[in-house]
DNA sequence: TCATCACCTGGAGA
DNA sequence: ATCTCCAGGTGAT
């Protein structure tokens, strides 16, 4: 058994939390809003980055939280399964676009989205001769032409990533307020922007804003609840959730797995793609 | 408040 | 090759 602060990164990056990341040999590199970090496997930070620390989030007390979210024997053989498995503290501007782009779309197409935005929008940054894009900025995407975005293979998100980037731009949305207040307001606030609904509001609080209580509720997430937890959680078959169900269902999560529900979600997510073959990036 | 349905696009599977 | 189906949802009706 290893030391439990020990960060895995294929299991942390292969998780489904982000997607501009690339194994090139032994390292992982991945962009971040602005700067592109180096990591080496087994856990070593290669670039200069002094984010890499936070952007792993390794101030969290990994044996409490462990603790805490042990529930029952399903979660138990998912952290058995997954050791080193952690959320990561993403840059919350490109969290924020790369779920509002997940909607309705697979993590393959989503990378491939996202790659193209930073190639087109981002600024050019080079690593020991590989070539890298970081994520554009919040005023960049703002001023983008639709067509423009559109070039990036967004279709219909198209106007939402631009909508949205133009209320983090305007100072509507401010990422910092959010991260301060609680998960219910933080979820309210963020769902006033077109292509945020319960779901991606869920997982931007939960990767990049601090929120561990937040347990965003997919297609997976419902059918992990329906299959191991049917007598816990009452989820109506294969229907998507209403408003006041997800909030409910939710409340109910919480109760259950406690204020670390959040990452008892991300082991159960792992878990139970890797069991059905799911490819990841 | 709830149930249906359309939605861009490009992989994956038939 | 060519086609169909659908993917970590959301908004409009």
């Amino acid at each position: 058994m290893q030391n439990k602060s020990t960060i895995n990164l294929d299991f942390t990056i292969n998780s489904g939390q982000t997607f501009l990341w690339e194994k090139i040999g032994d390292a992982w590199f991945g962009v971040n809003g602005g700067e592109l970090l180096v990591i080496a496997e087994p856990f070593r930070i290669v670039s200069s980055s002094k984010n890499a620390r936070y952007f792993f989030r390794h101030g969290d007390n990994m044996s409490k939280i462990l603790s805490s979210i042990n529930k029952d024997t399903l979660v138990r053989t998912a952290v058995e399964q997954f050791p080193g498995l952690r959320l990561m503290r993403q840059d919350p501007f490109q969290c924020y676009i790369s779920f509002i782009c997940s909607s309705n779309s697979s993590i393959r197409n989503i990378k491939n989205m996202l790659t193209r935005l930073c190639r087109k929008f981002g600024n050019k940054v080079e690593f020991e001769n590989h070539q890298f894009s970081t994520f554009p900025s919040a005023g960049t995407l703002a001023n983008a032409t639709i067509k423009d975005l559109l070039s990036c293979g967004l279709g219909f998100r198209a106007k939402y990533v631009r909508e949205a980037a133009k209320a983090v731009n305007s100072g509507k949305i401010e990422f910092e307020a959010l991260r301060k207040t609680d998960y219910r307001t933080a979820q309210d606030m963020l769902k006033t922007v077109q292509g945020i609904g319960n779901k991606i509001a869920d997982c931007i609080l939960l990767f990049s804003l601090d929120k561990l209580e937040s347990f965003p509720i997919d297609r997976w997430t419902q059918r992990i609840l329906q299959k191991y937890y049917p007598e816990i959680f009452d989820i109506t078959h294969g229907k998507s959730l209403t408003e006041k169900k997800y909030t409910h269902l939710h409340e109910k999560i919480v109760e259950y797995f406690g204020p670390y529900a959040g990452y008892s979600q991300q082991f159960l997510f792992k878990m139970e793609r890797d069991l059905n073959k799911k490819k990841w990036l």
